[in-house]
DNA sequence: TAGTGGTCTAGACCACGGT
DNA sequence: CCGTGGTCTAGACCACTAC
């Protein structure tokens, strides 16, 4: 990072070039937390134009290695944080140092995709419950609920408490709960998912989407969606200790 | 598509406009595999620069919704291909319709990483399988099994043959497996991984790490890597049919 | 070889954060 | 207010694919 390293000009694209470079000086040379120079300092140092060096940061900002902010600037970030996906508390009753606070709920016309996934008419009716998970107190991923109002009709009990969404989970359950499926996949943040999130609209992100049958159909889902730059996602079905990722 | 519409500049930036614009147009107008017009048409027809059009198709292919092929042209993507993450097979003995291939065998001091995931002294020797998981007859990630030389001392047969490590991995669940843990996270595909994938370097990545642990150390590691565009993972313990994804 | 997406430049202005 | 990252432009040339 002292050196005014000329890129040179290999078989490798010079944003590529000088994302390996960056990687190597914010390992070294810089600590979590710290503050890079700013963009157009970075491009002249390197002899590259802005957007290019931009590049190279856009790719180290997908890698969950730094974060930018309008305003402020690009800092290190630091690892990963671990969020538990554990089979027994399918992500929704509350766990360990990370908390959840309730959104919203709303009780409206399912929408298209969710519907698909369901099973369910067009224009069926769902409980709709957000929370937002937090972790290190910050907000880490945002769940949302979906019980088809035909499963369970009472609405306003799910809206005032915190608590009662993990109850009708708990409900499904106990009831006639046949099994769950789970799948992880890519995704954006789109507008509100976006500013829960603190992250601008297009943001990469993980989905997880539960499915809880019953009955030969689909009782409950549930569309979890986490920062993909501060998340890793842990699955363990014991808590065999894994040292935590190499940075 | 048929218009030629002029892109407003509303609160919301032009190429975040013109994503959704795009997005309505290949989910009514386009089927999977059709090949969009080129980028400087495109550009012309929305009256935007090329650039700008680019960010819109970059946020795109993230999503998995377009390929684009240099050379070639931007195609409309079918549905993710879902990929299984038994709990039983670990994925690694051979599944439905995709099968793996070998890539290749080492033995050679552990990677830093890895050395830190494993808890082995920095220059201890690991052997290494890679496989390349297939899907519908296309390369959807690589596997990358580490066993370290204390736990088995038999270094040729893990490269002649196929199925040796599954045969590995069975050895060690039979005799010492305490539990496994999996964890799920982003990452960017780099140069050789990038090749494996036909993809470009850099591009996004579902990162799976499985840990075996057994006598409270971990006997072996496996790192997938699957393509995030077009994969998504599937961690079902009962196999409850979901619909396939609404694209 | 023609046409495609990929890379790169050198500017400009805007929106936001902290002072 | 100033400095930051975010957006956008109008070019240019390169690398690859398909024909």
């Amino acid at each position: 990072m002292a050196t005014t390293a000329t890129v040179e000009m290999t078989a490798e694209p010079k944003y590529w070039h000088l994302r390996t470079v960056l990687l190597q000086a914010i390992d070294s040379e810089f600590a979590a937390g710290q503050t890079l120079p700013n963009e157009r300092e970075l491009s002249a140092r390197f002899g590259v134009a802005r957007a290019t060096l931009r590049q190279a940061l856009e790719q180290l900002e997908l890698e969950g290695r730094l974060h930018r902010k309008r305003g402020a600037g690009t800092v290190v970030a630091g690892p990963r944080l671990e969020i538990a996906m554990s089979t027994h508390n399918e992500g929704w009753p509350g766990v360990d140092l990370g908390d959840r606070q309730l959104v919203d709920g709303t009780t409206a016309p399912v929408p298209a995709r969710i519907a698909a996934q369901m099973g369910l008419r067009p224009r069926a009716m769902v409980h709709r419950v957000r929370r937002r998970q937090l972790s290190m107190r910050q907000t880490v991923g945002i769940e949302c609920l979906y019980v088809p109002r035909a499963v369970v009709p009472r609405v306003p009990e799910l809206l005032g408490d915190n608590r009662r969404a993990g109850l009708v989970l708990r409900h499904l359950r106990h009831h006639a709960l046949e099994g769950m499926s789970r799948s992880v996949e890519l995704g954006v943040a789109e507008a509100e998912e976006a500013r829960l999130l603190e992250r601008p609209p297009g943001s990469a992100v993980l989905v997880v989407t539960t499915a809880y049958a019953a009955q030969g159909r689909t009782a409950a889902l549930v569309v979890a969606t986490y920062r993909a730059d501060t998340c890793r996602l842990a699955f363990g079905d014991e808590p065999v200790s894994v040292a935590r990722s190499a940075s």
